[in-house]
DNA sequence: CGACATTGTTGACCTCGACAACAATCCGCG
DNA sequence: CGCGGATTGTTGTCGAGGTCAACAATGTCG
């Protein structure tokens, strides 16, 4: 996890009062990103890459993502573990291996993933009572408890999309996704 | 970490002993009582992840990511690598801030990432002639070549993203990622 | 000239994906 | 019934990347 996002940067650089007004561009105004003093010269051309579908959807997952672990980490929750405790809360029982299956993530790694949200308190595996090797795996109060906190800041993120890709291309994207 | 030859896994109470193939339940200390268990083959809800586009953006880049790799592990070339060789190949003689700059790179990242291409042969960083810290990145012959190679692999890759997303939905969704 | 910014670089740490190996368990079949 | 093979959870390990801090060399500007 990101730990602590304590950014001390040189944010204060803005030692250039006159000459270029600084156009920050209308972000969220969530906090402000060291991301001035682009000043590039030239515009940079990116070739080929305009042609390929991975390139842009790299970048928008990138950026999904980190307003994503932005708005959840006063509760410590990345977008991984998010969508574990979603699918535990939604399919209470399920084994390790089937939450592994659906997510697309290693069943090792889910190991260690559930091993931490145990110590957090937030999961837990109960013995199979029809199959010895299976853990029936659940959310705890404290995990329901903060699964609905996720969801409530998870909603505001999806919402914070819609006004940056614009609401009707949010909307055919993910149908559009829905069905792959 | 590998300090103690763990301990095998769990209850290792089940010797096995003459007696009957008793459940598990006499040896360890069930804290929790109910032993939820599904056996269903039954498909699993996705919860509000359906809600979510980061979710399926995810999916999808690591789809295009693997079927990319696939396609040019001949080559040994990564994603990454690729565009910041498109890059280079057309921002001839740019930096390497520039260069991690436009990909979404850290510039620490990008240092051992060309110090790799370089090895390879092919890229190099010639002295910038108008500034002394500057370096001006180029392809190598070997680079250009290589660069081709990748180019119409790549484009095999994404041919093939047409029938499995859809011509109409690929179209679309390339357009409207393009915008943002 | 001197304070400060930029560029490239290195080192350290952490997350995550992929494999391999393993113990325990379940299943199917002779 | 017993035994080989498959499944599940687990640990170890490797490598790719992202992040951060610090630094030397260099440029810029008051």
């Amino acid at each position: 996890m990101p730990a602590v996002k304590r950014a001390p940067t040189r944010a204060k650089a803005a030692r250039k009062p006159a000459g270029k007004p600084v156009k920050r561009a209308a972000t969220a105004p969530l906090r402000k990103p060291p991301l001035p003093t682009r000043v590039s010269p030239v515009a940079i051309d990116l070739g080929v890459l305009n042609d390929h579908l991975g390139y842009f959807v790299r970048r928008l997952q990138v950026w999904i993502f980190q307003d994503f672990i932005r708005r959840l980490s006063h509760i410590d929750i990345s977008p991984a573990q998010f969508s574990v405790l979603v699918i535990i809360g939604a399919n209470e029982g399920l084994s390790q291996s089937e939450l592994a299956a659906t997510l697309g993530i290693e069943r090792a790694r889910m190991v260690r993933m559930l091993h931490l949200l145990d110590r957090r308190g937030l999961t837990e595996r109960l013995p199979s009572s029809a199959d010895g090797r299976r853990h029936a795996l659940r959310l705890t109060r404290a995990g329901q408890v903060l699964l609905k906190q996720a969801k409530a800041l998870a909603a505001q993120h999806e919402a914070s999309l819609l006004p940056k890709l614009g609401p009707e291309r949010y909307r055919m994207m993910l149908e559009a996704l829905r069905e792959i």
